[in-house]
RNA sequence: GGUCCCAUCGUCUAACGGCUAGGACAUCAGGUUUUCAUCCUGGAAAUCGGGGUUCGAUUCCCCGUGGGAUCACCA
């Protein structure tokens, strides 16, 4: 058997969770799982002005609603300060560090590697060997003061102590890798395996940041995505399965997950594909879920409403919903165009809107009448779309299915646009239906 | 600027050196449909350029070009 799989969450609780930073979290839980490894989950808040408690909090938050759980910590990395002071005399004491006089803000001492200034390979999974010269890095800095690490040595600490095996994170970090196998040859200590990703973009090509839009996982929430959409389509940015397959639970992705198949070139983040796998998502979804997220994205008074009336929302959202989202916020934009307005209240006779073409009110009203004397020969309990649309098919196709069709829509909808007839009329009901087909009755 | 990385349709990508360069999203056209949405069918759309190596390069090598990352007492 080879070594026991470790690989690791480190962010740095400076900021909300970032889609950058949840793709690598992403591709260290699937390798960590499809390998039947562990995950540590530490921060890295060895920065005390940026760094706070609210935002680790917050982050475990994200994780939990990703799914990207892990099984050792949360560590602080602002809890080990013994441990890296240690680690930092020892260097100084075999000659690998020393204390340099200069400093910053003009007061005391900074402690500095000495750099061996050779040249390091870094092997990589994704990008074969890369070497550097680190006579460029100079002796760099990896503390403040003995008591006080840096960036650099605490990560290199913290990885040989957490017996970690795989580093799998941004590409952004490909050139601080070196001084890192330098820290850790210093300390004798194993090298792990590094895995560098390539970088997601915007439109710019570069880096994706706050210029390019929504970039924290909350934002994306807000906008009525599902989190299993923001994973499957991170996994896509960068991997794929080798097949043309593209929609994945996170469990599936564990399954299909392979070092192997990450590209080298950097991803643009795209808002269409993510609509569309977004999509795919929502119709997995079972029909309890998904209202539940649905409800949730309705004004505080369209949800009131439907609430009274349970049975028509359920209605609403099998035949109406899951055709037209793509994602749940778009229900916050069909409430806000008040085209769920029909639904709880008739709307007012408008005679242009209702007349088919040239064909004139009359025609329209005749026609809504004969609508209404075909449906009222189908029973409550068979009031589906399916029959109420084989009652008016054949006959509406007879006199002409837009002389029909479009004042019975309208006279349900008072709208333009709208679903057709047949799945209006079987949310209305029939009662509701028969009522506002028959407007003869009260303009005379 | 130094160092490093990268390069296939607009976008994400497939193609152990070998079919007409495949799929998805987006887009366009046609069809179904009273409308919008959906759905079906079809189309357009790519190997950055130049040299090699090879019987044969998207694929391997070199140069160029372009893009990016990184160069903190941040992480």
């Amino acid at each position: 058997m080879t070594q026991q799989v470790i690989t690791r969450f480190p962010p740095s609780p400076t900021g909300l969770m970032h889609i950058g930073n949840i793709r690598s979290l992403l591709f260290n839980y699937l390798y960590a799982r499809k390998h039947n490894g562990e995950i540590v989950m530490r921060f890295e808040d060895t920065d005390r002005e940026r760094s706070k408690q609210e935002y680790a909090d917050l982050m475990l938050k994200d994780l939990e609603i990703l799914g990207l759980t892990y099984d050792q910590g949360p560590f602080y990395q602002s809890q080990k300060t013994d441990r890296y002071t240690a680690v930092i005399k020892q260097l100084i004491d075999e000659g690998f560090a020393y204390e340099a006089e200069e400093s910053n803000d003009g007061s005391g001492k900074v402690i500095r590697f000495k750099n061996p200034n050779t040249e390091v390979t870094v092997i990589d999974c994704v990008r074969g060997e890369i070497t550097i010269d680190t006579t460029d890095f100079g002796d760099f800095v990896i503390a403040r003061s003995v008591d006080n690490p840096l960036y650099h040595l605490t990560v290199v600490v913290d990885d040989i102590d957490g017996g970690i095996t795989h580093v799998i994170r941004g590409e952004d970090h490909i050139t601080s890798t070196p001084r890192q196998i330098l820290l850790i040859q210093a300390l004798g200590a194993q090298v792990p395996v590094y895995a560098h990703l390539p970088l997601i973009v915007g439109d710019d090509k570069k880096k994706l940041g706050k210029r390019h839009g929504a970039v924290n996982l909350s934002q994306f929430l807000e906008m009525g995505y599902l989190p299993e959409a923001v994973v499957n389509q991170l996994a896509l940015l960068g991997w794929n399965p080798g097949d043309e397959r593209e929609i994945f639970s996170l469990e599936e992705l564990v399954q299909e997950f392979s070092l192997a198949r990450i590209q080298k070139g950097a991803a643009t983040f795209s808002y269409q594909k993510l609509d569309d796998i977004n999509k795919q998502h929502m119709l997995r979804l079972s029909e309890a879920n998904y209202k539940e997220h649905a409800i949730e994205f309705l004004s505080d008074d369209t949800r009131n409403r439907f609430n009274a009336d349970k049975r028509l929302f359920d209605k609403v959202t099998s035949s109406i919903l899951v055709e037209r989202l793509n994602k749940f916020s778009d229900v916050t934009q069909m409430d806000r165009d008040r085209e769920f307005e029909y639904l709880f209240e008739k709307p007012g006779i408008d005679e242009n809107l209702m007349s088919f073409k040239d064909e004139g009110f009359d025609t329209a009203r005749k026609n809504l009448a004969m609508a209404a004397d075909k449906l009222e020969q189908v029973s409550e309990d068979q009031w589906t779309i399916e029959n109420i649309k084989e009652v008016l098919w054949d006959w509406s196709g007879e006199i002409g299915r837009g002389s029909v069709l479009h004042p019975m829509r309208t006279v349900m909808t008072g709208m333009q646009r709208s679903p057709d007839p047949f799945t209006v009329a079987y949310v209305l009901g029939k009662k509701e239906t028969l009522v506002r087909l028959r407007i003869s009755n009260e303009n005379e």
